[in-house]
RNA sequence: GGGGCUGUAGCUCAAUUGGGAGAGCGUUUGUCUGGCAGACAAAAGGUCGGGGGUUCGACUCCCCCCAGCUCCA
């Protein structure tokens, strides 16, 4: 009887037989690359290892194993279009891998694979293939015959289960550049039975064959070379191992089963799918129901992951991955009649499946939760505005005869208001109508080269892959502000050179062998300040960090700078303000959770020299006297003037002591921790706040000096920003608000405390006074009914028409208007046309009857002849015109051509 | 980063080529019915997102900014 192993002791075997042989053990890296902006999400085992084999940074063990998080959405790696056809293409899945680097090369690789197959887990050694790389002419590269003899050497498979393959199969690589070279991979025969392209003419089942009766399951990377910037190779000194073995494909092969999704890893999350929606799961390829099954466990697995590792539905970046997913699987909700917000009810299936190996999904259940929520409502209010929109396109279609909705349409539809095109196409059909396929793929690549021509690169790091820069000694930046240093190099649109001179005037990163300067992290700014050579001085903007290396950006201001050359770097002052709101953000978030408790937990930061910002996890807005309370807390801290001290430890005594860590942050075997309210780094227990953090904080909490909440609003669902300010900041602002003020009360001479009752006092007034002024105006004044009365009494007749032209007193528009209606009104038929002088400026109006508007006598006719005359312009409808003018002078002249004109449209008729 | 769309009464939205800021719902008041549901009538409610510009005149046209939605990267 064989014994049926959970997926989660399938993966807890995979790290146990490698720590045997000598490996680390290396927890994922978030999926959420917070350093690195090339990167959207990982994807891959080997993203946290990239500076290690780019060459950037030293290993710090010579063998690791982890199961890393992974998630394939965009760039090279895209399977979300794929999710859901098959059996085994996900968006979330766990890598697992072993690694060496620069330690044991192919044989141990292969040999450690081979055992764990087939001795750990028990895989029949005679369902497993071999493949090994064949060469490539174009690349210059032999069949890796190594790995082809190791196979039969340290295992028993036979020669002939050992496959050569090309280019695509067999030689991996990163990107277009870096670290790559031959891979072997271990596929199993799952037996003649598991073919699904069986009847498909020409088809034989074979490894790389297409169906699934040959999986892939393990590939063992052997890095070997370095693709440079022209597509050429280069053999690389250290050999490294990089292999990678998809858990769920794994585990569904253990526990004999077709699909990865039969799995105990997804079947949980299908079973609860199944409940919410009351449609049955059959385990069905080609199948619309069972299809949406799949892609709702494959996606709300993503969402969950890159949710707690800070990644938030929104419309850009990483954010916008995570929306369209989101929405994609409530779309696919709707194939099981689900119309409410469902998905964030299967979270705690995913939790139950993943809680235990990934800890952190548990401690953010809350705040996905929120997020997903909310973020499914948002998406029914999206669907139901394209419902009107693809309505009316619909109707046009169907008015203008057509069989197809229009490409622009559909395009418009999805590009503007985001109507998916899948829906666009099932509800056309619905009426009969096809859409316009080719054309929207036309509009959508339009799209796309507009996006692309407007792409820029960060020119000066454009070229560093190849280079290997030198560590940057940084420690000064925590004792000093000023330092002594040697200029080793630097870095412009070219790459890494430490040959030549940079000129005055050059755009470059300076690279010192040790430095005081700050590089941008945490949330912290990077410093800005000086580096100063003799005769020569270079502005630092910013400063940043590559792997190990510290970046000073800027500018040489005057001389010039070679490689070798002694300087000194003396960061600006800003940095005592940075300190300041550093520490004050850690008071900040120790005070939110006394005040608002343990759902708090930090979202992000951003830390400057003008003010601080706090993202935080937090369902709802906190009320006005929790803000308050929070701060008087801060400031109670404040005014105690505690110290602040900071040591380095291990990462598990840091997790024991409770100190605070940033979700889906990576940090190291050894962490720094700053403690605040400790004596010293013997008394760190003592503390009330401990944090993980590398940034610089004042010494005694005193030296803040002041702490004010600026704002504090939401982010998106579920995350607050709270800005605050510290010190001579925050003293500039309190001054500046306190100025205006006193302008106030000296102008309305009141005690401060009553300005806002008295404001909104002469509001009111000023309203009422309005109000009184229009209707004043009405009966007060010139009266302008009477005078247009006079005139109508006086006015001529032609047929039944009264002819009404003549110039009132100054007037409002408004009243004169009402005084065309009244003539209307009271002659039956007239032709009107009124002028005033108003501020200087003329006034034009003229009225017409509707009979007298069928005769052809139009008022917006009338007023674009004469208006001219008066210095202006103007027009109107056909009832009714009105025009203005700046020369008073010519009023009367204006109205006797306006005369003229009715007497001569009126006459020829 | 680059496009598209939207921003008007408390809410949902109208307003022909630039020329009277409106409707429905809601609110308040009054009337009707024994009360409620309701019906009828009246009223209140607007920096037309903000700032420039063109024009005699801008909700409307142009430019900039802000916010929301949405697509591409």
């Amino acid at each position: 009887m064989t014994i049926v192993l959970t997926a989660r002791e399938i993966r807890q075997s995979f790290i146990d037989s490698f720590l045997e042989k000598g490996h680390t053990f290396v927890p994922s890296a978030p999926i959420v690359p917070h350093g690195d902006e090339t990167l959207l999400f990982t994807n891959a085992g080997m993203n946290q290892f990239k500076d290690i084999f780019v060459g950037l940074t030293e290993p710090q063990w010579p063998r690791a194993v982890n199961s890393q998080k992974c998630l394939r959405v965009s760039g090279k790696h895209n399977d979300l279009e794929e999710v859901g056809k098959d059996t085994y293409h996900h968006t979330f899945f766990e890598m697992l891998g072993n690694w060496s680097f620069g330690d044991y090369f192919k044989a141990e690789a292969i040999e450690w694979a081979w055992e764990l197959f087939t001795k750990v887990w028990g895989i029949p050694a005679e369902k497993l293939w071999a493949s090994v790389f064949a060469g490539d002419e174009k690349d210059g590269l032999p069949k890796d015959e190594e790995a082809a003899q190791l196979w039969t050497k340290v295992t028993p498979i036979p020669p002939e289960r050992v496959l050569g393959f090309g280019k695509k199969d067999n030689f991996w690589e990163m990107g277009d550049t870096g670290p790559c070279g031959p891979c072997s991979e271990i596929h199993i025969d799952l037996g003649p039975e598991a073919c699904d392209m069986k009847g498909v003419p020409g088809h034989t089942c074979a490894v790389n064959g297409d169906c699934a009766r040959y999986i892939e399951l393990w590939n063992l990377v052997f890095i070997q070379y370095n693709r440079q910037p022209g597509g050429k190779l280069v053999p690389l000194s250290a050999h490294g191992v990089d292999t990678g073995a998809g858990l769920e494909r794994i585990v569904a092969v253990l526990q004999s089963k077709r699909s990865n999704y039969d799995t105990d890893l997804f079947m949980p999350i299908i079973d609860r799918t199944s409940e919410l929606s009351g449609h049955k799961y059959t385990a069905q390829l080609g199948n619309r129901t069972d299809n949406a099954f799949r892609v709702i466990a494959d996606h709300i697995r993503t969402l969950v992951f890159a949710i707690t590792d800070g990644a938030t539905p929104s419309n850009d970046g990483r954010g916008y991955v995570i929306r369209r997913i989101l929405r994609r699987a409530s779309r696919f909700g709707r194939e099981l009649d689900m119309h409410e917000p469902f998905l964030y009810r299967l979270i705690p299936a995913v939790l139950d499946v993943l809680g235990e190996a990934f800890p952190e999904i548990k401690d953010r259940a809350e705040h996905i939760s929120t997020v997903v929520e909310a973020e499914e409502a948002s998406f029914g209010r999206t669907l139901d505005r394209g419902l009107e929109i693809f309505r009316g396109a619909a109707d046009r279609a169907a008015a203008a005869g057509e069989k197809t909705i229009d490409g622009d349409d559909a395009f418009q539809l999805y590009d503007t208001y985001g109507f998916p095109l899948d829906l666009t196409q099932l509800m056309a059909q619905e009426r009969g109508l096809a859409v316009d396929t080719d054309r929207f793929a036309q509009l959508m690549d339009e799209q796309r080269e507009r996006a692309r021509a407007a792409k820029k690169s960060n020119a000066l790091l454009a070229n560093l892959t190849d280079s290997e820069l030198p560590t940057t000694d940084d420690q000064p930046k925590y004792d000093t502000d000023r330092c002594e240093s040697t200029l080793v190099g630097w870095i412009d649109p070219e790459g890494f050179k430490k040959e030549g001179r940079v000129p005055t005037d050059t755009e470059v990163g300076l690279i010192l062998d040790k430095t005081c300067f700050y590089a941008e992290a945490g949330g912290q700014v990077g410093d800005c300040g000086v580096v100063a050579g003799d005769r020569s001085e270079f502005v630092v903007e910013t400063t940043m960090r590559i792997a190990n290396c510290v970046v000073h950006r800027g500018k040489v201001a005057s001389g010039s700078f070679s490689a070798g050359q002694a300087v000194t770097a003396t960061v600006s002052k800003d940095r005592n303000a940075i300190k300041k709101n550093h520490t004050a953000t850690h008071l900040l978030q120790w005070a939110l959770q006394e005040v608002l408790g343990k759902s708090v937990s930090q979202q992000g930061s951003y830390v400057g020299p003008d003010y601080l910002r706090f993202d935080f996890t937090y369902p709802k807005a906190p009320t006005k006297d929790e803000l308050a309370n929070a701060q008087s807390l801060v400031r109670k801290k404040i005014a105690s003037d505690l110290p602040v001290t900071w040591t380095v430890m291990a990462k598990e005594e840091a997790q024991k002591l409770g100190a605070m860590a940033l979700f889906g942050e990576k940090y190291g075997d050894e962490v720094r921790v700053v403690a605040v309210g400790a004596d010293g780094a013997g008394a760190i227990n003592e503390a009330f706040s401990r944090e993980f953090c590398g940034g610089t904080h004042v010494d005694q909490l005193g030296s803040i000096g002041g702490f004010k909440i600026i704002k504090e609003e939401s982010i998106s669902a579920g995350v607050r920003r709270i800005t605050a300010m510290t010190g001579a900041a925050l003293t500039a602002h309190l001054e500046q608000a306190s100025d205006v003020v006193d302008q106030l009360t000296a102008l309305l001479q009141i005690p401060a405390d009553k300005l806002p009752e008295r404001v909104t006092q002469l509001m009111d007034d000023n309203k009422k006074l309005a109000k009184e002024l229009k209707t004043a105006s009405k009966t007060a004044g010139p009266d302008t009914m009477a005078e247009a009365r006079g005139l109508l009494d006086d006015g001529e007749k032609i047929g039944g028409a009264s002819i009404i032209v003549g110039r009132l007193a100054s007037t409002s528009i408004e009243r004169a208007r009402e005084a065309v209606d009244m003539l209307k009104k009271k002659a039956g038929s007239a032709a009107i046309v009124l002028g005033f002088e108003a501020d200087g400026k003329v006034v034009l109006l003229a009225g017409m009857t509707d009979d007298l508007v069928k005769q052809g006598l139009k008022a917006g006719d009338v007023i674009r002849e004469i208006a001219p005359i008066v210095g202006g312009g103007g027009g109107g409808r056909p009832q009714m015109a009105q025009a203005g003018g700046k020369d008073p002078a010519k009023i009367d002249d204006a109205l006797g051509k306006g005369r003229e004109i009715i007497k001569t449209v009126l006459g020829d008729s």
